[in-house]
DNA sequence: ATCCCGAGGG
DNA sequence: CCCTCTGGAT
């Protein structure tokens, strides 16, 4: 099948960000799958770096999904206060342990239709999981930068999470779903940020129609 | 559409 | 004081 121009274009993108960006890596530190979903449950409107300030004490005080549902919940929202929206996280956080427990045998489980069902856990928390724990590619990880430079380079013209989703799996082979959504939420945070983005050093600016 | 919520910079 | 910063549930 022949590709679109507007597939032609993701993969130039994707092409250049791999070359700007060659060792871009999920930035949350965790030890097991259980902890890539607390960190990434905590990443909700909070950098990564300040997700990365909270979670050594958290998880060395309560390393697996048993230690975090049972941990008093003062404490938690204590460690976690820094991230904001402690109190939902802590109550999301013990709830999706204590799922994770009772539905799933103790182990993260590792399809879209069930990290669904663990409170907290929409489809972003839930790609995030899969790519990084498991390596399975089930979707594109939108998250705020996702959304913002896919509708500003042309990508989309959807504003629904969900529908900017499928229209970037649409335009990109499965095996750099993941690739690309590491990739442009680097670009996102070093050039173009929602407020001031630096067009002048961008790499990209010459197949992006957005001027600020 | 609205709520949850703190940290850090200018 | 104002703004920005990697969502999800109701």
């Amino acid at each position: 099948m022949k590709k679109s121009n507007q597939e032609k274009k993701a993969l130039e993108i994707l092409k250049i960000l791999k070359q700007l960006y060659p060792d871009a890596t999920c930035s949350l530190t965790y030890d097991s799958p259980v902890q890539l979903l607390i960190a990434t449950i905590l990443s909700a409107q909070c950098t990564d770096e300040r997700v990365n300030k909270v979670t050594p004490e958290l998880f060395a005080r309560f390393p697996d999904a048993e230690s975090l549902a049972n941990a008093d919940r003062e404490v938690l929202e204590t460690l976690i206060r820094s991230t904001g929206f402690y109190r939902n996280k802590a109550k999301n956080i013990q709830g999706a342990c204590q799922k994770i427990i009772e539905d799933f045998n103790g182990k993260v489980p590792r399809t879209m239709e069930e990290l669904l069902l663990l409170p907290g856990v929409a489809r972003k928390t839930a790609n995030v999981v899969l790519a990084h724990a498991f390596g399975i590619n089930a979707g594109v990880t939108v998250d705020t930068h996702v959304k913002r430079l896919s509708q500003r380079l042309g990508l989309t013209k959807a504003t629904d999470p969900v529908k900017i989703e499928k229209d970037l799996m649409g335009l990109l082979p499965q095996e750099d779903w993941e690739n690309f959504s590491i990739r442009i939420i680097y670009h996102g945070r070093q050039i173009c940020k929602a407020r001031t983005p630096n067009c002048q050093e961008c790499k990209l600016a010459y197949l992006c129609s957005f001027k600020d």
